[in-house]
RNA sequence: CCGUCCGUGGCGCAGCUGGAUAACGCAACAGAUUCCGAUUCUGGAGAGCGGGGGUUCAAAUCCCUUCGGGCGGGCCA
């Protein structure tokens, strides 16, 4: 909250409590406890600029109707130094409030005054956060869910960050277990069959397919030639992966990079199987008593520990039936590690070994299986569960013509990520995939996407910023030098479109609190399609260049502090705010 | 079967830490635009929030139930 807007706000529960405590002393209401009551904005500004629900909390305890607390509240209520001009009682018993001109003149000048940061707040008092997202195999070509996990984690890490956490980005990177196998073995057979015939060797159904993996092997053979031939099948299997997954890493690396994405931390997997944090981690859980052995393989007991956190949380032995609880392996009879495994040491590590309070994971609904599991997991290894969260995201269908497309025309495979930042700008992409909050499946328009008009929500915000900068461009052309007004000037802003507009000015460091909260950056997208619309709507129905320079000057104000807002917002979410287009 | 997410005007969706006539965009209709860039704005029409029950002074928002749809229930990741 913007400390202005929560400065108002605590007036209101002030005066308001005060003039309860003054009833109860005059006798008018019987001897009761305040509750704690909020204060909120009407969805009808005709209803004030705030309310508070006050004499509906207290109906109970005064045994009166909330319409005479409202109006006893209403006689000795002392507004006196609030920034609130008056309040009244309306409706079945709400308390609303008026705010004076002074609160909006105070916010422009508090707009102005933080520039670049205005929004940012220390609500999240600095701690630490880790956003994991992405996170695509290396063993092939990222798709759609890539880059609706990228859009989407990226700008939920930016507006934790501006919500006052200290955040870091993260890929994991899965360069061990058993997809690196399959992927070593794709690449042998394809690299034999290029050398030897098609026929030469069979690729297993089980294995990768992807054109991708023959054209990795074919440029193997086109740098470095057909030795591998000589060499044992593990030898040359071996080779293959040392050249083909730095090559698929650097791929996916200058990708996230064309999406603006900056990443803090590319971990790779690897590490904790080499390192022996792996090790440690299953000699935690069979230390702790959570594993046993069975056919060969280590297992976890997730019945267990999943049994005991669901009875903590007051769930009956029935329910707790129907789940069908299972155990899961951690090490498999050939002895490698499942991935089961080798996440739970990797989030141990971020949680433990780096410190991090909080780990968000940005996973595909089709995971969601394993979120459960897993914070049950952290508890096995004594970590609180809660510390770890996962937003789950639905699926993105890809729509053209209006109708979903899957795979491309140029090369008649799966649309990948890269594909659509080649077709897509950059801007388009980031701003549509989080028009919608994770959990909902979305449409991506890519008509829609690439098109230049204000259907498009991105070109929407990013014309209302250009056209501010063009008439404050043009007012400078005809002479007209700007300054900053007096508070007194800015209070002459009081038409309805100006107070609405200066309102959402106000609201933007709630917004983004609650998007933090929420873990939801379509709250800012939202926020910026509104703040287009309000400025429109202002410039549509007030005049700048009026005969009094001091609201002439004021109105320029105010564009000023539309504009820097609005390049506040989407640079948040690293999206252009041209000065022209 | 179990779990999970979703279900709001013709379409796309916001609201969901409960609050006053359910917001916005598209499409359709009627208008505006003596300051920038009509890629703008205004107005009327159109839903009572999948169905049912409950809690409450107050429910689209919370609880139960039911229907419909997505996703999941591997020694895959």
């Amino acid at each position: 909250m913007s400390k202005l807007v929560k400065l108002a706000e605590e007036q209101i529960i002030k005066s308001v409590t005060d003039a309860i405590n003054t009833n109860i002393a005059a006798g008018s209401f019987i001897e009761a406890e305040i509750p704690a009551f909020k204060t909120e904005i009407p969805a009808d500004r005709k209803n004030g600029d705030y309310s508070a629900n006050a004499a509906f909390m207290m109906s109970k305890a005064l045994r009166m109707p909330p319409r005479k607390i409202a109006e006893g509240i209403l006689e000795k209520i002392n507004l006196e130094g609030t920034y609130f001009k008056s309040c009244e009682v309306a409706g079945p018993g709400f308390i609303n409030f008026f705010l004076k001109p002074e609160f909006y003149a105070d916010i422009l000048l508090d707009v102005e005054k933080c520039g670049d940061k205005y929004g940012r707040s220390d609500f999240g008092n600095g701690k630490k956060i880790n956003v994991e997202f992405v996170s695509a195999n290396p063993t092939g070509p990222m798709h759609m869910g890539n880059a609706r996990g990228g859009a989407l984690g990226d700008c939920l890490a930016a507006v934790l960050d501006w919500a006052g956490y200290e955040v870091e980005r993260e890929f994991y990177v899965n360069d061990a277990g058993n997809q690196i196998d399959k992927f070593a073995l794709s690449l042998d057979v394809r690299y034999q069959q290029i050398i030897n015939g098609e026929d030469s060797i069979e690729l297993p159904e089980d294995s990768y397919h992807g054109d991708d993996i023959r054209v990795l092997a074919q440029s193997y053979i086109d740098e470095l030639g057909t030795g591998l031939l000589e060499l044992s099948e593990a030898d040359r299997r071996k080779a293959l992966v040392e050249y083909g997954l730095p090559k698929n890493i650097a791929t996916m690396k200058a990708a996230m990079e064309k999406y603006r994405i900056d990443y803090n931390t590319w971990f790779s997997e690897l590490t904790l199987h080499n390192g022996g944090e792996l090790k440690e981690t299953i000699d935690i859980l069979t230390k702790n008593g959570y594993t046993y052995e069975k056919e060969g393989a280590l297992w976890y007991k997730n019945i267990e520990v999943m049994t005991a956190i669901l009875k903590r949380e007051g769930k009956s032995d029935e329910d707790i039936e129907k789940l069908e609880l299972k155990d899961d392996v951690l090490i498999r009879q050939n002895g490698n590690p499942t991935y089961f495994a080798a996440d739970i040491a990797y989030h141990r590590n971020k949680l433990e070994k780096r410190g991090f309070d909080k780990a968000i994971d940005v996973w595909g609904a089709d995971h969601h299986g394993h979120v459960a599991r897993m914070k049950g997991a952290m508890e096995a290894v004594g970590i609180d569960g809660d510390r770890l969260d996962v937003v789950l995201m639905q699926l993105v269908n890809l729509m053209k013509d209006g109708k979903p497309v899957k795979m491309s025309k140029r090369t008649g495979k799966a649309i990948t990520l890269v594909d659509l930042l080649d077709e897509v700008p950059i801007d388009a992409v980031r701003f549509l995939f989080n028009m919608r909050e994770a959990g909902s499946a979305m449409d991506f328009d890519l008509d829609l996407a690439v098109e230049q008009s204000n259907q498009n929500p991105v070109f929407y915000c990013q014309y209302a910023h250009a056209r501010i900068c063009s008439i404050l461009k043009k007012l400078a052309n005809e002479g007209i030098t700007s300054r900053k007004p007096l508070a007194s000037e800015l209070m002459l802003l009081t038409s309805d479109e100006e107070t609405d507009l200066i309102s959402h000015l106000a609201s933007l460091t709630g917004v983004i609190v609650n998007a933090a909260n929420t873990y939801d950056p379509a709250k800012i997208t939202h926020y910026a399609t509104d703040l287009a619309t309000k400025f429109h709507r202002f410039y549509n129905a007030q005049r700048v260049m009026v005969d009094d320079e001091s609201l002439m000057q004021a109105r320029i104000f105010l564009c000023v502090c539309v504009r820097d807002t609005m390049r506040n917002v989407l640079s948040m979410l690293k999206i252009n705010a041209p000065e022209s287009m």
